[in-house]
DNA sequence: ATCATTAACCTTTTT
DNA sequence: GGTTAATGAT
């Protein structure tokens, strides 16, 4: 196969430029994963042996497709390539190397659950107020001390960190961060930090082993590099080092993941580590219209630091961006439901050629309900992963505590679960016990009567046979044996059988599906990430990999084929689809709330748009609703400033919707609730709404749209009132032509009311007004958005 | 000790 | 709106 002809010049040289390092700048739909797969298809013509590879991703769908595009070209070789998330490949390397640095091999992978409830324990035990100490909190300046590879010690001693922390009023962090490490270690675990951070850790105090895998891995590549951390940024210098050939890919316009300590001077800075770099730039865009590429552009120029390129495309022009202006966020929702099942209809298009995105995962839910009542399919991603259900986790914890005694977290899930008896009394007891003889939790369990525990000993006593004897059946059994056993034995089978509502029922089966999944694993040849370069079978090595999986994890089930997708923007990297719908595109939403305050934060999510706006390949559709409700209550919403970035010229204005009318009257809106509870910066001076007894939302049909104007039953008085002087346009609101307003004038805005411009800036069709309202404070306003009449 | 009801908290984004 | 922690009854 001549994979070479099917490269444009540039994709083909960095294909090509096999040795030394390379740097790949790849914008948006420039076909960053065809180089890199065929570049890993070239090394290995020029036969380099796939185990000398290393190919790092972000996710483990990234590293599957990878594979699967590689096998296609190279064949079954290609499973030997090591290629994987970053955490699953450093776990996997921690599990060979982890005894060296004195965790077992069979250490725990503790999930953000897990680590936030030992925090939680921990807060307690330091006697720290759990309201100025918030796990949440602890957990994430962990995290962010571990990314940037500050051990506690280091932490204690950082006279910069402590003057935060106390600025923060949280001076004692560090002894939070001291006690978690302690007793992660303690208990075997490692957390999603730890595999890099303490991979790092192995790396640097085993020169050996460094060098062992120096050699391994003779070439390596990443993709994303633009989202690295410092510790992987560290691991990944001292891995190369030997041979340097690093090849990274990334583009800086679409880092998206600063929150998460990613670091976008890894990638700016990566020639100051190899001088003798070469760098490649695909600027060409294969997957999107000119409009949707112009508008991208357009939006990412507002962003100060960046690297220069200039995205083109050789596609046609293609349709104009559309805006779309909605009266709620259920009425959002059943515009774009409406609106797929028209196009699908129209242009014979799949239910996988639409997509549906939004900043934040709580915005699934409207358009959730209005695509079930248009009977489209959908797959809403970023939910509870299987792996995350109750009865799952459960089950998985008498797992991981056979494999791992010492896993306090997974003893505390199960030693009362079922109920035997053993309560918050007892518990608390043995950890006392714990502490007081310095001993692991497990050691107080499992030698109950050494201790003077008093009443209660003996249902601790028989807990610790029943893990004791599941424990000398692992050696016996293969993994799903063992399972199938402890579900029976430990009474969670039973318990889940005896429950016969449709919860329980659903629970039972979730359970079985679990063993299931076990079977598969000890059966198949293929582990669960298509991954079986040292094929253990361990349940040891099941729990590792299960631990990393998330819920877009599985694609492969039939069950997920040709649904139109619900998911967040970050989910939606490397992704492309025919027809998008951008939604919720509010200010305080996206961007968020969180990140009005900084240039930086802001810049972010200007670079979480662009990745947004460049998933669409044919047609892009950009909403936002006039009021939304969050957290159960309802709140006014403004256009996100963003919209007013995009050229204009790709712009097509659809102005403001009638309400959708789903079906009859509206129920959905009952029980609204007051105010705003000090939401959003510049709206605090927002209207207060009124309860409404029919729970209406609706109002008259703006003219403008030309909407049949089908007249809904009558409503009540005061919710005819508060539609006519809150939440719609009213019929009879004719704006007028904005480009003659001056400073000083009285207008009437549709929604805020009478109002005196203070001042203009920008030139047509961009001008931006600040108007005084009256009870309301001083607004910006769009004038190419604003419906407002002119009074004086 | 356990179950059921109520109050508080929450929400960026993810391996 | 939805989950989880704290209260109260058996």
């Amino acid at each position: 196969m001549d994979y070479l002809k099917l490269l444009n010049e540039e994709q083909r040289a960095a294909v090509e430029c096999t040795e030394g390092p390379v740097m790949i700048i790849a914008g948006a739909g420039s076909g960053k994963t065809r180089v890199l797969t065929y570049r890993i298809a070239h090394l290995m013509n020029k036969g380099v042996d796939p185990f000398n590879i290393l190919s790092l991703t972000f996710t483990n769908k990234a590293a599957k497709e990878m594979r699967a595009r590689i096998e296609k070209v190279m064949g079954n070789e290609a499973r030997n390539i090591w290629m994987g998330t970053f955490h699953s490949v450093f776990a996997k390397i921690l599990r060979v190397e982890a005894t060296k640095i004195g965790y077992p091999s069979n250490f725990t992978i503790y999930d953000t659950d897990d680590s936030k409830s030992l925090l939680k324990s921990i807060i307690r035990e330091l006697n720290l107020d759990p309201e100025v100490y918030k796990p949440n909190i602890a957990y994430n300046r962990i995290s962010s001390a571990k990314n940037n590879l500050i051990s506690p010690e280091e932490y204690k001693n950082t006279p910069e960190l402590i003057t935060d922390d106390i600025a923060a009023r949280r001076g004692e962090l560090y002894r939070i961060y001291e006690a978690y490490a302690m007793r992660c270690f303690k208990s075997g675990a490692m957390d999603f930090d730890d595999l890099l951070y303490k991979t790092h850790e192995l790396m640097l105090a085993y020169p050996d082993v460094l060098n062992k895998y120096q050699h391994r891995f003779r070439y390596i590549l990443v993709d994303e590099y633009q989202d690295t951390n410092f510790a992987q940024y560290k691991v990944i210098k001292m891995l190369g080092a030997a041979n340097r050939n690093v090849c990274v890919v990334g583009d800086d316009a679409q880092s998206i993941y600063a929150f998460r300590g990613a670091n976008i001077q890894n990638i700016l800075n990566f020639e100051k580590d190899y001088p003798e770099l070469n760098t490649f730039r695909l600027e060409q865009n294969y997957r999107s219209t000119k409009t949707i590429v112009s508008a991208a552009s357009s939006v990412i120029a507002k962003n100060i630091h960046q690297f220069e390129k200039n995205l083109w495309t050789g596609n046609q022009q293609g349709d104009r961006i559309r805006l779309i202006s909605n009266i709620s966020d259920n009425d959002e929702g059943r515009f774009v439901a409406t609106e797929i099942a028209e196009k699908k209809m129209q242009n014979q298009l799949k239910n996988g050629d639409f997509a549906i995105l939004y900043r934040t995962n709580a915005q699934s839910r409207s358009f959730e309900e209005a695509l079930r009542r248009q009977n489209i399919p959908y797959r809403v991603y970023g939910g509870l992963s299987f792996y995350q259900r109750k009865e799952i986790k459960d089950m998985i914890a008498y797992l991981r505590l056979i494999v791992n005694h010492n896993d306090e977290e997974a003893l505390k899930r199960v030693i009362n679960y079922p109920t035997r008896g053993i309560g918050k009394t007892s518990l608390d007891k043995l950890f006392v016990l714990a502490d007081q003889n310095n001993v692991p939790l497990w050691e107080v369990v499992s030698n109950i009567a050494a201790y003077n525990f008093g009443s209660g000993a003996n249902k601790i006593y028989e807990f610790s046979m029943l893990i004791q004897g599941f424990q000398a059946l692992e050696k016996k059994m293969n993994a799903y044996d063992l399972a199938a056993h402890v579900a029976k034995h430990s009474g969670l089978y039973s318990m889940l059988y005896a429950d016969k509502t449709v919860e329980g029922v659903s629970r039972y089966q979730n359970l079985e599906e679990l063993l299931n999944a076990i079977k598969e694993f000890t059966e198949n040849d293929e582990i669960i990430e298509g991954e079986d370069i040292d094929n253990d079978k361990s349940l040891g090595t099941f729990l590792q990999n299960v631990a990393l999986l998330t819920d877009a994890d599985n694609d492969k089930d039939p069950e997920n084929a040709d649904k139109t997708v619900l998911m967040t923007v970050h989910q939606a990297k490397g992704l492309e689809f025919k027809q998008v719908y951008i939604v919720g595109m509010e200010e305080n939403l996206f961007p968020s709330q969180m990140a009005l305050n900084s240039r930086t934060d802001l810049e972010e999510e200007r670079r979480l748009f662009y990745v947004a706006i460049t998933r669409a390949e044919e047609n892009l559709t950009i909403s936002y609703a006039l009021t939304r409700f969050r957290h159960g209550s309802l709140f006014n919403c403004e256009p996100s400033r963003f919209i007013q970035e995009i050229d204009p010229t790709t712009l097509e204005i659809m102005g403001a919707r009638a309400p959708q009318h789903g079906g009859g009257f509206d129920t959905d809106r009952g029980g609204w609730n007051q105010g705003w509870n000090g939401f959003g910066v510049g709206q605090a001076a927002a209207q207060r709404q009124t309860p409404a007894t029919a729970g209406f939302t609706g109002g008259a049909p703006n003219p403008a749209t030309r909407t049949a104007a089908v007249r809904k039953p009558q409503p009540s008085p005061q919710a005819q009132q508060l539609a006519a002087t809150r939440l719609t346009p009213e019929a009879d609101f004719v704006p007028d032509n904005t480009v003659d307003l001056a400073v000083g004038m009285e207008i009437e805005h549709q929604r805020f009311g009478v109002g005196k411009v203070v001042s203009l800036e920008g030139t047509h069709p961009d001008t931006k007004a600040t108007i005084f309202f009256q009870g309301l404070g001083q607004k910006q306003i769009l004038l190419k958005f604003a419906k407002i009449k002119i009074i004086t």
